[in-house]
DNA sequence: AAATAATGGTTCAAATAATGAACCGACCAC
DNA sequence: GTGGTCGGTTCATTATTTGAACCATTATTT
């Protein structure tokens, strides 16, 4: 692994869940040794991208992150345009919606909304999602670059339940219907008691950036409530698409 | 410098007026050579930090680094606990408000709102200023670890303009001022032609964490003006600064 | 339409930077 | 005290980064 590659590990050791971590911890996750997970902190520390509590020298992220991810968002106001939806969407759905971007190879959770109820799907910023086993994941590939797709059904895929769809065949049948429904339904295949429907944003090619996505907890809900949010979901994620893309819409239809 | 360093000064490169290069640019303005450059883009682009563009083959910023910037926010909230009274700011001044937070040695621009002036001063998000010559960095210098204001203090300090306090002496006493009043003033000492006022954003520890600033033209901008947005700053930065230290404001309190 | 000069990307011997076992001092619990 | 942490440092060994020269494409220019 590059070193770049190892600095970066170590950033991504950090999570809500875990938002500051000490020296010799931080070394013992990543597997480096102690002097090597120092000299890359220090070495991110001096651009910003680690702060070190000056109490505890425990380390957190930093402001450089925030510094450049605030860059990016300028050029490309994905947070800001689609916030706002996401927000009214989870006031029309009262269940968890959650905002994610591709990233790498995975999907990357950017924002989520909670609703009130104790019994609730509870997802953090941050978590990163498999393509093939989440509403989110099918909604994306139904319209990603054949390559992405190429490239998640090749290989073995992982079964996070006994519901999870690992075949590429099926997978590919889930997404057809994804792409002509406009919107994902996937029945518990990341975790248990847990179905979630998503639809993909769209960038100006017509290819997706991002989804947008409701989770609820099975026991409570309803083939119509599944439809409805569905619905719902797809209309969101298609209003984000002609935000980002100034309004220009009928570049979204797919060029196959 | 560490290949650590050399890749995120990679990605410093990008900014809101170019958020994508190419690689011969990236090389020529780095100073790297190609091959370097390419080898630390692919790592960065291994972990999302930067994506290319499929058809201009132009790298920008990658969604790795809003996935993080999103996990250190959701732990210390300080744009979305700033940024509705930014707004509220920059509705009652009608004049440009912007929003910084300290990283390594200098203030990071985290958010800007323009008023709808023609003439009007022009921040970038990203933008770093510098702490002896600005409003914002007089604001936190303030109120700053006394190590930060002798880093800050020690070695010869850069003149952006004919006014540009540049002794230690004099800083000293403006910063004296800033603290006694509540809000900093800087009259065109970082561009000719624009005069600021700052307050800084406390935390938990009384120590400055970053600064909210109004910057107008000077040609406009009486002494009552500047006294009354000089006010507004200091009550917006106090309710920021207790809101993320919840509520316990006695702590604010500098124990000297 | 041929020539030129960019561009993004690749290769491999040479040079440089990263590595990690052992070490230190400080702190904490027993 | 003693043993176990912790954060941090050192330096000979080792592995990775480096960059000139290279190719293939894609604009420009002549």
């Amino acid at each position: 692994m590059s070193t770049v590659g190892k600095a970066i590990s170590l950033l991504e050791l950090f999570s809500v869940d875990e938002p500051e971590l000490g020296l010799s911890d931080l070394a013992r996750r990543s597997g480096f040794d102690k002097a090597t997970t120092r000299r890359l902190l220090v070495a991110l520390a001096g651009h910003g991208f680690v702060e070190q509590d000056t109490g505890t020298r425990h380390y957190r992220l930093g402001a450089g992150l925030s510094r450049l991810a605030r860059i990016r968002e300028a050029r490309f106001p994905f947070l800001q345009t689609a916030v706002p939806l996401v927000r009214d969407l989870a006031a029309l759905t009262v269940e968890t919606v959650h905002l994610s971007e591709f990233g790498v190879d995975r999907l990357v959770t950017v924002h989520v909304e909670h609703p009130a109820w104790a019994n609730r799907v509870n997802i953090d910023i941050g978590q990163l999602l498999p393509l093939h086993s989440t509403a989110s994941g099918i909604a994306y590939l139904a319209f990603a670059r054949d390559e992405t797709v190429k490239a998640c059904l090749t290989g073995s895929l992982d079964a996070f339940t006994a519901h999870t769809l690992i075949e590429a065949a099926a997978i590919s049948r889930s997404m057809g219907e994804a792409r002509e429904r406009g919107y994902s339904i996937c029945d518990q295949g990341y975790e248990e008691g847990v179905i979630s429907v998503a639809a993909a944003i769209r960038g100006a090619d017509g290819f997706a950036l991002g989804t947008i996505a409701v989770a609820a907890p099975k026991a409570r809900t309803t083939a119509a409530a599944i439809a409805e949010r569905g619905l719902a979901v797809r209309t969101a994620a298609r209003e984000v698409s002609m935000r980002l893309n100034g309004e220009n819409l009928q570049i979204l239809r797919r060029q196959a």
